[in-house]
DNA sequence: CTAATATTTATTTTT
DNA sequence: TAAATATTAG
């Protein structure tokens, strides 16, 4: 029973729920048993939530405490938190509402020795996992360059987005990483994490499944706590995650998930479409409420997204609609243009004209595939002066001066933090090399001792060289003076006393590369954020956890960022560059996923189209470098899937763009009945030929060219044919060097 | 131990 | 092409 059972009238009075359509009022008021919201893009999803979360307070169905809020991001989290708090004031504070990582964090660090681990335990980030995964690597005596790390890394990663601790991963599951070795890497790695203390990603919920299932205790009381769980962005949970939900949903079975199963992007993180689709059958009972009424775009957006998103299969299925107006709609623009160059002008051309019309440029966003495209457009509104901003890319708390500033911090907080040890011993340089490294690695294997702890033992004997054993010692010294004053200072100034006197500050001040100055500023910009916590540890879960890009700075700036990191944002123009065939969709991902790969590229398409207010304009280029090489490209199938009602298409003549064909595949090749895997053995585009082309030699004619011919191209002037295969050609250029174009874009000269 | 040179390899990355 | 990584020479 709920601690204060409200009358109902409460709730019919409730003046949050006027604000409400029908369909979202369903999903706020389904208070009892496990309900399945099905949010389109833009139909209140958020709202949905926050209010339904206001709800279950307003009602008294639940103290703060006793609901758990679960979100992706830490930025959909503060958000929830913000709406919350504006709701229902102070009390929001109280929610169990963060993501998935940083509750499993909340929840191990209460009862982390009964998984083997203190309390301090350091959370790890992707570098140190890779180093500490080398050194095992090299360790088994495995090729690093046959069996690269991160190959490693990644099996490891998937196996605990399953929820697989090494004893659980099948047998057949091994891989073939290093004859199925991989297994074997991953036992030691996990004995390696618990001896120092430490945890990556994936541990904070796996050790919390371990947790709950060995200890039922512990498990029935948090089962008991929480009467009403919520789940935002549910399509991008993995098994892990998963599971952990159904443990804690289990006593009072209140479990409201909401989620867009045309929005799933993250399947290759480990992501399970399958958990949103089968949440009736987990769930019996379940209220599904579908959200289909669209607040954000128009008619002809809708429409454009709904055209592409229709052709995939085994969708839950739902429609958008709108009532805004058709007649105030523009259709979404289609444009292919020369090269990337072009584009990148064209959308430049575009913008301005936009700004011309009054419109703001954080109003505006490109959104690309890949990350390397970027470059292109950068350069382009660096010559017009367009203010940008490129939202991703390396974080702050990633770069490598932060990262050393931590890792003394790490040390001083947990001295068996031995991949904080390795990474600053030596930095600044002060005389401690590899050899004397493996010395310490060899001292501490063979005690079982933390490194800093093997360092005093070496120190303390006589089977160092003596410049090495007073270098350890004078860091050790250090490091324990340290220690005893983080107790008494407050940590902004421990981190100043640290930078000075380990002589990092000095390395930086003496070093004469141009970005040592922005890396003493990154430095005392971590000082400056460090005094917003309480202490040491806050500050170090914090990093670890809740740290993220660079926050809004409000500045009136275009936004550049990928089709992933777009997801959940909205703009009034939204530019989609590079809808090209092997750009996007992405060849690779098609390679390794077939089909399924195929659909989550066009989700991707959907989720980029559906980020639009008003405007959405489409662009392709017929050539494009990769990798240095120019090669020519088709245009993306995704442009052909737009409804031709819906769309205008603005090309310079002759720039349509060769239309995707399936090649020598039957009609539908990516249709209902097959999956693709025959795409990873299609032959290379093109095949170059072996000896050079001499005269009299048989050359087939294909589409009017031949090994040998001179030809002429717009762009890159003369060249003779090297390859042909169908309709692309192989040729070396007079003066632009070897290229791979269409024959269409060549002539004979 | 550091610095110069050779080699390799290229998506997406909420935590 | 260019960045990141590995190797080798000093």
């Amino acid at each position: 029973m709920p601690p204060f059972a409200a009358p109902a009238e409460t709730t019919a009075a409730a003046p949050y729920l006027a604000a409400l359509n029908p369909a979202q009022a369903r999903a706020v008021e389904a208070l009892d048993g496990p309900v399945l919201v099905l949010a389109g893009a833009g139909t209140g999803k958020t709202r949905v939530l926050t209010t339904r979360l206001a709800h279950i307070l307003a009602t008294r169905r639940a103290f703060p405490g006793e609901v758990l809020a679960v979100t992706f991001t830490n930025k959909a989290a503060r958000e929830m938190r913000e709406r919350l708090e504006a709701m229902i004031g102070a009390a929001a504070g109280g929610v169990w509402l963060g993501t998935f990582h940083a509750l499993g964090a909340r929840i191990l660090r209460r009862h982390a020795e009964l998984v083997g681990l203190t309390s301090n335990f350091t959370i790890l980030d992707t570098d140190d996992q890779l180093r500490l995964l080398k050194q095992l690597v090299a360790a088994a005596n495995i090729d690093e360059r046959r069996w690269p790390s991160r190959v490693l890394l990644a099996l490891i990663e998937r196996w605990k987005d399953r929820g697989l601790t090494p004893d659980k991963v099948p047998p057949g599951d091994a891989g073939d990483w290093a004859d199925g070795r991989a297994l074997a890497l991953y036992r030691a790695y996990q004995e390696r994490l618990a001896t120092v203390n430490a945890v990556d990603f994936g541990d904070l919920l796996l050790h919390n499944l371990t947790l709950f299932t060995a200890h039922a205790d512990v498990l029935a009381q948090y089962q008991q706590r929480f009467r009403y769980l919520l789940v935002d962005e549910y399509q991008d949970t993995n098994v892990a995650q998963y599971l952990w939900l159904r443990l804690l949903a289990q006593r009072h079975r209140n479990l409201c998930c909401v989620g867009d199963d045309d929005q799933s992007i993250y399947s290759w993180r480990g992501a399970q479409v399958e958990n949103i689709l089968k949440f009736e059958s987990d769930f019996p009972g379940a209220l599904i409420v579908r959200l289909e009424e669209n607040y954000r775009s128009t008619p002809d957006i809708l429409a454009a997204a709904a055209g592409i998103i229709a052709h995939n299969r085994g969708r839950l299925g739902k429609t958008l609609w709108t009532r805004a107006d058709a007649g105030d709609s523009d259709k979404v623009t289609v444009r292919g243009l020369w090269d990337a160059e072009q584009e990148a002008r064209w959308v430049g051309d575009e913008i301005e004209a936009l700004q011309r019309r009054g419109h703001k440029l954080r109003e505006i966003a490109i959104l690309v595939r890949a990350g390397f495209q970027t470059r292109e457009f950068e350069e382009r509104f660096i010559a017009l002066a367009l203010p940008y901003r490129v939202i991703g890319g390396p974080r702050f708390y990633e770069r490598q001066e932060i990262r050393d500033a931590l890792a003394y911090l790490r040390l001083i907080h947990q001295p068996a933090d031995d991949l904080a040890f390795e990474r600053i011993v030596n930095t600044p340089r002060r005389g401690i090399g590899s050899a004397t490294l493996q010395a310490l690695h060899q001292a501490a294997r063979a005690q079982a001792l933390p490194l800093v702890e093997a360092a005093r033992a070496l120190i303390a004997g006589d089977t160092l060289p003596r410049a090495a054993r007073s270098a350890l010692a004078g860091f050790v010294t250090a490091l324990d003076r340290w220690r005893a004053s983080a107790g008494r200072v407050p940590h902004t100034e421990l981190v100043q006393t640290v930078l000075d006197e380990s002589g990092y500050t000095g390395m930086l001040q003496a070093d004469p590369s141009p970005d040592a100055p922005g890396r003493l500023e990154n430095l005392k910009e971590l000082v400056v954020a460090m005094a917003e916590f309480e202490n040491l540890a806050g500050f170090l879960e914090h990093i670890s956890l809740v740290m993220d890009n660079a926050a809004d700075t409000g500045g009136d700036l275009v936004s550049l960022m990928t089709l992933h990191s777009a997801k959940g944002l909205e703009f009034d123009s939204v530019f989609l560059p590079g809808w090209e065939e092997g750009l996007f969709p992405s060849q690779r991902s098609i390679n390794e996923n077939g089909l399924a790969g195929l659909e989550e590229e066009r989700r991707l398409a959907y989720v980029g189209l559906t980020r639009a207010r008003r405007r959405a304009y489409v662009s392709f280029a017929a050539n494009r470098r990769i990798h240095g090489q120019w090669q020519a490209s088709v245009r993306s199938r995704f442009i052909d899937e737009l409804p031709k009602a819906h769309i205008e298409t603005v090309n310079e003549p002759g720039l349509g763009g060769a239309p995707y064909r399936a090649a020598a595949e039957p009609a539908a090749p990516w249709g209902a009945d097959r999956p693709l895997v025959h795409s990873r053995a299609r032959p290379p585009l093109l095949v170059e030929s072996v000896r050079p082309p001499g005269r009299g030699q048989e050359v087939p004619k294909v589409g009017g060219f031949r090994v040998g011919d001179r030809v002429f191209h717009q762009k890159f002037g003369y060249g003779t044919v090297r390859a042909v295969e169908d309709n692309r050609l192989a040729i070396e250029f007079e003066h632009a060097g070897d290229k791979k174009v269409m024959d269409a874009f060549v002539e004979h000269a």
